[in-house]
DNA sequence: TTACCTTTGTGAATTATTGAACGCTAAAAA
DNA sequence: TTTTTAGCGTTCAATAATTCACAAAGGTAA
């Protein structure tokens, strides 16, 4: 019964950034923006936005450009779930902290409500307004606070430790930022985002581009 | 009189990950590893793991899976500059710190050599390691330091304030963590990368699962 | 040694993603 | 009003990325 297909992932993640975009317009008291003008704010072509709100069913009924309001809540009728989604970070190093006072700030249909750690000294605390718990209550948790997602920001040495726990508690998708990639059983949504790797293929492309202009 | 053509993007993130693994094969006394047991530790096919290889030119002199040294050496030689590469960090904040922290405590080809912020009380310290300096003398220490790539980890209200400072530093690449996604001139690699397009991400294939498992 | 099994390397086919082209139509200009 | 212009939606073509299929050859066991 599902009147649209699951999108390509490109265009999920343009979507997410098309969003962010057209609400700092509408900040901004921009009340029309043009395939041309959202493009080139992205680096990308027309075309390519045109084909992406074409795959989620948008028309503009004008050619003024497309209605900024309008397009944002379309689009967030595609990308957020009926009620917020509840995120629990594992870790709470810097860059968990980092991470969790950055989504706090925002208003997002995605909401950290708690914290993980295995530093007792963090344990019972709280951060940036999010609660900091024990691992070892990780799934009664999970449980009481519905919690869909969890943010693996932990030491990379630890990774492999909390990918049963995470398998028994019922999460459903992982963001995982540790340089461990880590393999679920089908069902669950994971990303494995690596810092290192982004900056070593940055650093291997300009390299690249030096050795190609001598 | 060049003997590769530059890479697939893909396959760089994916040698990137592959290297690591190896020197954590490498640390466990594994001396040889088969392209389907690395594939496994990916979540990928062999398949690729041998396209991968044979894209850099590689090839095993044996068929009890590829030698774990030499593979993560040659892949090395691809990946890495000659010599290794300078990088700033622009915005001492959590995240800055966090990365910095994480790059630091591992040997890689690349070096943070510094950082930049506004923020007056940081300004001269050091954190970890690493001298803090004011953006005001941002271009006087690139040339200095040597400075190739820069890590964006400023709020994003101020991320359009730095490109033309990064633009008339002579900076060849950019790893943006900023929600604002930024266009640089041609010659200048930029890597977009927002932790809220990821999760974002995440979030939304989380739903449309749940929504196809009814 | 011989026979069998497994892994590797790679051309061909398939699939995903992006770009070019074009008819259509609203808006602006004459 | 008529003409011109420019953006939109969409189809078709090109490119990038992945998977299939299989020959070749090392390793293993009898």
């Amino acid at each position: 019964m599902s009147d649209l297909q699951a999108l390509p992932e490109k265009t999920v993640e343009r979507l997410s950034e098309y969003r962010r975009t057209l609400l700092r317009c509408q900040k901004q008291g921009i009340t029309h923006i043009f395939s041309h003008v959202l493009a080139g704010m992205h680096g990308l072509t027309a075309v390519q936005v045109r084909r992406d709100l074409m795959l989620i069913g948008f028309t503009s009924d004008t050619k003024k450009g497309y209605d900024v309001s309008v397009l944002a809540d379309f689009i967030s009728d595609i990308l957020d779930a009926p009620q917020p989604m509840n995120i629990g970070v594992i870790g709470m190093g810097h860059l968990g902290q980092a991470i969790t006072k950055y989504f706090n700030s925002k208003g997002l249909n995605l909401k950290i409500v708690a914290a993980f750690d295995v530093d007792d000294s963090k344990v019972g605390t709280e951060i940036d307004d999010i609660p900091c718990y024990s691992m070892t209550e990780f799934a009664e948790r999970v449980e009481e606070l519905d919690i869909n997602i969890v943010i693996l920001s932990c030491p990379t040495r630890v990774a492999e430790d909390v990918v049963l726990p995470i398998v028994n508690a019922g999460i459903k998708g992982v963001l995982n930022f540790t340089s461990k990639p880590l393999n679920f059983p089908l069902g669950i949504v994971v990303e494995n985002y690596d810092i290192t790797t982004l900056l070593e293929k940055v650093a291997y492309f300009v390299k690249e581009q030096e050795r190609q202009d001598i």
